[in-house]
DNA sequence: CCGACAAGGTCTACC
DNA sequence: TGGTAGACCTTGTCG
């Protein structure tokens, strides 16, 4: 935050990053794959966070979630949420009505059992592909987003950060965003063979990117 | 104080 | 059926 690094990224300086924030990536993502024991309101609770965090900072769906944590399990009413949300969030209107959609959903589809939901799903990329397709708010970045939060691993989040890395290190031509699927699994390809090529995790290098630009979150 | 612009994208309408 | 503008919308930050 003191300064702005002009430079591009290195693949040499990102190894050195690595190593020093090596570990606390790796504790941030056991912390992550804890959340695999969490009840069906703590995943909802993480569902709606990664609704809320989509084109808005992740202060702001921090400040957003617990200002809406009661709402979530008591009725989780549209109108209720969106006076909730406004002032904190940009699109309070929008996000209030994808979250109580999902909350209808998964209680008329799952009975509100997202761990089971979960659980039911053979592979990570098809339950990726249903929440992306079902849930209204997620889409690919935020469905991996919100399976990365509750513990699982092996999908990158390809957010403007992380995007903006892989440019800079050669990795992928234009930060553009992928716009639908196939342009989001390509990219998450091409992510995932640079990562085996140095030798860092898929998932251990998403964390590592995203904190070059934010520097949050690991502090 | 004011204008410009970014903030971990996604949805819908329309072609 | 697949692709692309425009909508969503407000706060915080910076010059």
């Amino acid at each position: 935050v003191l300064c702005f690094n002009a430079e591009l990224l290195t693949e040499k300086e990102l190894l050195e990053r690595y190593s020093e924030k090596k570990h606390l990536i790796k504790q941030r993502l056991r912390e992550f794959s804890e959340k695999r024991n969490a009840n069906n309101e703590e995943l909802f609770e993480e569902l709606c966070y990664c609704i809320l965090t989509a084109n808005a900072s992740a202060r702001m769906g921090i400040r957003c979630i617990q200002a809406i944590r009661e709402e979530l399990r008591s009725g989780c009413d549209q109108a209720r949420l969106e006076k909730l949300l406004r002032g904190r969030h940009r699109y309070p209107r929008k996000r209030a009505e994808y979250i109580a959609r999902a909350k209808k959903y998964l209680e008329e589809e799952h009975r509100f059992n997202l761990k089971e939901m979960l659980n039911n799903h053979e592979d990570i990329h098809s339950l990726r592909d249903y929440l992306a397709k079902n849930i209204t708010g997620l889409g690919y970045k935020e469905a991996s987003h919100y399976l990365r939060n509750i513990g699982f691993t092996g999908l990158a989040i390809l957010d403007k950060h992380v995007l903006n890395s892989l440019r800079e290190l050669g990795v992928i031509r234009e930060e553009k965003p992928p716009r639908n699927r196939q342009e989001y699994l390509e990219l998450e390809a091409e992510m995932k063979r640079f990562s085996e090529g140095i030798r860092i995790p898929l998932d251990e290098l998403d964390l590592l990117l995203w904190s070059e630009k934010t520097g949050e979150v690991l502090k």
